[in-house]
DNA sequence: CAGCATCCGGAAAGATACTG
DNA sequence: CAGTATCTTTCCGGATGCTG
């Protein structure tokens, strides 16, 4: 059973909203659906990747924006960055055991979409 | 098995990226994902509700993003919307079959989100 | 040269007033 | 009630610079 608000008979309180606007869900949901968060996530899903893997293996991310998507999941604790020092440098990303957890639930989400894009954006809306 | 493209070595081909960059399923993905996307299309999967209800339930969002996101769900054939021609006007919006499918794979995820979500931002990224 | 940080212009989102 | 029009603010992408 759902536990995000949308049963109202149900016991879990509809007229207050899905998520209340400002609470904890929210901002991780909205860390996560950013324009970025889920193609990096999936991306480290299957193995770890450098920084020039990645900014590859995910198709038109800018450099400023995969900074900034890692730093997000990072704070997060989905990724975890571990940076050699050398020269030159060597970073590498992988998902933690909570982002692997998340990225589960991200991927049946992305094969339906990757299996029914074509026909979802050919329909006319009837 | 995932069919996005990360199992390289499995038959998929991953240098290629996850997702290409200008490819129908990257574009649904940014709708589904887009700020307000989910949270509209949770709210819808109980029962349909009208605009003044959507309103209230999505908690936070503008008026005119609910409008401009209620149309790409609709355009992309997961909103359905049901206007009366009457005064004061009355317009009902509910999930299709295919929104139905959908939002099925969005809700294990809000509701992981849902229970992690204060231990996420309250754990230091160690 | 890999991995970022910074600055700037355009695009998207947010707040609110107004209309049929 | 169910939206549009308008204005402000925030965000994204590209270019550039910096550091070892």
């Amino acid at each position: 059973m759902s536990t995000v608000g949308v049963t109202p008979r149900q016991g879990f309180g509809f007229t207050d909203g899905i998520l209340p606007g400002k609470c904890p869900s929210r901002t991780v949901l909205d860390h996560v659906t950013s324009k970025w968060g889920v193609l990096v996530l999936v991306a480290l899903f299957e193995e770890s990747l450098r920084w020039g893997q990645l900014h590859r293996v995910v198709d038109g991310i800018s450099e400023k924006m995969l900074a900034q998507t890692l730093k997000v999941l990072e704070a997060d604790g989905f990724v975890l960055r571990v940076a050699q020092p050398i020269i030159p440098p060597r970073v590498d990303y992988s998902l933690t055991a909570r982002g692997r957890e998340l990225t589960e639930r991200l991927l049946p989400l992305m094969d339906w979409i990757a299996v029914n894009a074509d026909e979802i954006l050919s329909t006319p809306p009837r």
